[in-house]
DNA sequence: AGCGCCGGTTCCGTTGCGGTAACCGGGGGT
DNA sequence: ACCCCCGGTTACCGCAACGGAACCGGCGCT
């Protein structure tokens, strides 16, 4: 048992290092919720997620639009209105944040009694 | 339709922040697919992981062991020889990484199409 | 003329993750 | 006496992400 080990398992050139929600960034996953219910306006995002500036929710959006995860719409109008929602790629993506937030709220006791735990073991 | 957001759904305060592969912890993912098969040696998991220096790997098994996801044993010989292994909670979380894994599979194709054709639109 | 709205962009500063290289302790081999 | 092995630790550093604040354009209102 314990079959060995292949060393190129991770390898740098495996596309997956490119998954959208890169287990690295840190806003994508919340802008997917957001947009759950239907379309929603630049300013209407940043209310749910009021730690985000502009500029990073900027980056953001335009990184999902880029990945094929959202829909931008904007009307020519004034003041200027756009529109953001999820693509039937992006929406793909709710299954697994679901299945993530349902783990969390499964195992958080643990998690937070697992650490209380550590730090009594080891108080550094 | 489309109710209105909840300007606290993301509270700084909702212990989902903390979250063990917090999307985004770089290595805690894939150590615990390296430690799917049984129980593996430090050196051990640098091989498939081996982008990681022994000072990050050695970061992220301290606070997955603090997180309760996995178990170390440090045997009492010499050389020295230190294990870790998954626990039960650890183990819960590979549904969840062959859930992103498949997710990938599935609409990598998707993804990098559009990236591609959304470049062609934006060079910039 | 001046102000506000909206959806950004630009500039600048900070933070912290991740990386590199050097070193360590203690036993065993030669 | 020296080096190697293993599993780290320490000091140092760079860069990208994140953040704050100011600014912009075009239109309408007053």
């Amino acid at each position: 048992m314990t079959a060995s080990l292949n060393p190129d398992m991770f390898d740098a050139a495996c596309p997956t290092t490119a998954m959208p929600f890169q287990i690295g960034d840190k806003w994508t996953v919340m802008v997917v919720l957001c947009l759950e219910d239907g379309p929603r306006r630049f300013n209407e995002l940043r209310v749910p997620l009021r730690r985000v500036t502009s500029k990073v929710l900027a980056e953001t959006l335009r990184s999902m639009e880029r990945d094929g995860l959202i829909n931008r719409f904007a009307y020519d109008e004034n003041p200027p209105r756009v529109e953001y929602e999820l693509t039937p790629l992006g929406r793909t993506l709710l299954d697994l944040v679901d299945a993530a937030r349902s783990w969390c709220s499964e195992n958080m006791d643990d998690l937070v009694a697992a650490r209380a735990a550590f730090t009594a073991r080891d108080p550094a």
